[in-house]
DNA sequence: CGGAGATGCTGAGGTTACCTCAACATGAGG
DNA sequence: CCTCATGTTGAGGTAACCTCAGCATCTCCG
């Protein structure tokens, strides 16, 4: 009853997971330049593509707790790459937004990380590359 | 230069992090009935392909420091799931092997692990789940 | 208007999964 | 047999998360 899929199916968990660990080990490598965190460089990320948000609102975008987000935004502030700033409508709030540099920072990050990936997928042929864009779309919805 | 490749790796890359963390997402899921931590899981997977191993030995397969496996052994220890005995050829060493429990647990999460695989892949026709594996395969190497 | 309760941030302190370094027992070669 | 290498582990550290409690402020309702 399985015997049509079995070995089809269990290299394809494999192989993916191989694939994985290459491509986050080449991006590790292309984010090491700017020694950030993956967590660092993820809240970066967000703050360039929304603007300023509260650190409750970047926490809800990373998905943490909401005093994990201060942590990463504590850091982020030490590194000077986002200002804290009060919020003008509500005096308990903080709105966080990237500095200058950490826009500078965050957007060479974004362009390394996209760098890395082109660098793994580059190897295979445009058919190919449109087969796999295809088909891990499928997969993603 | 770049002009022709831009959305296709783009995307491939943003696609193939989504699908990572569904596959990521699902595993978990399908691992938590047994109450064991990823890292848990794979030292017991590494076990039951090699038969006993010394904590040194079983570090190298799982790529942390000697002294973080002993941690990993001391909990699925406790769990009854692996169990120490003296080394009959070096009265240093010691030798970890899963227990009778330990075999079928293992054996157990490695199917649950392929289950949630197979269940996010089954939803591709069978010709893109080949095109799949052979295109990462491809990646892999 | 004046609480009562909700909300936003952060200090204090815990957990997990790793790490390094040094101690101790044992092995192996000159 | 003495020295040096090796295998494991205790002690203690770190990074990235967590919960809980405290304080300031907002919001709404009577």
């Amino acid at each position: 009853m399985t015997g049509d899929t079995d070995d089809a199916g269990d290299g394809l968990a494999e192989a993916f997971w191989a694939v994985t660990r290459r491509l986050r080990h080449r991006t590790r490598e292309a984010l090491a330049p700017w020694d950030v965190t993956p967590g660092q460089s993820r809240a970066l990320g967000v703050l360039i593509r929304h603007g300023a948000l509260r650190p409750g609102a970047l926490a809800e975008h990373l998905r943490i707790a909401p005093r994990s987000a201060t942590e990463v935004v504590d850091d982020l502030e030490a590194r000077g790459l986002v200002r804290r700033r009060p919020d003008p409508a509500d005096r308990r709030a903080t709105l966080v937004a990237p500095t200058e540099e950490g826009t500078r920072a965050g957007k060479a990050i974004h362009a390394a990380r996209r760098a890395a990936a082109e660098d793994l997928f580059g190897v295979l042929a445009p058919a190919d590359r449109a087969q796999l864009a295809r088909i891990l779309r499928t997969l993603r919805d």
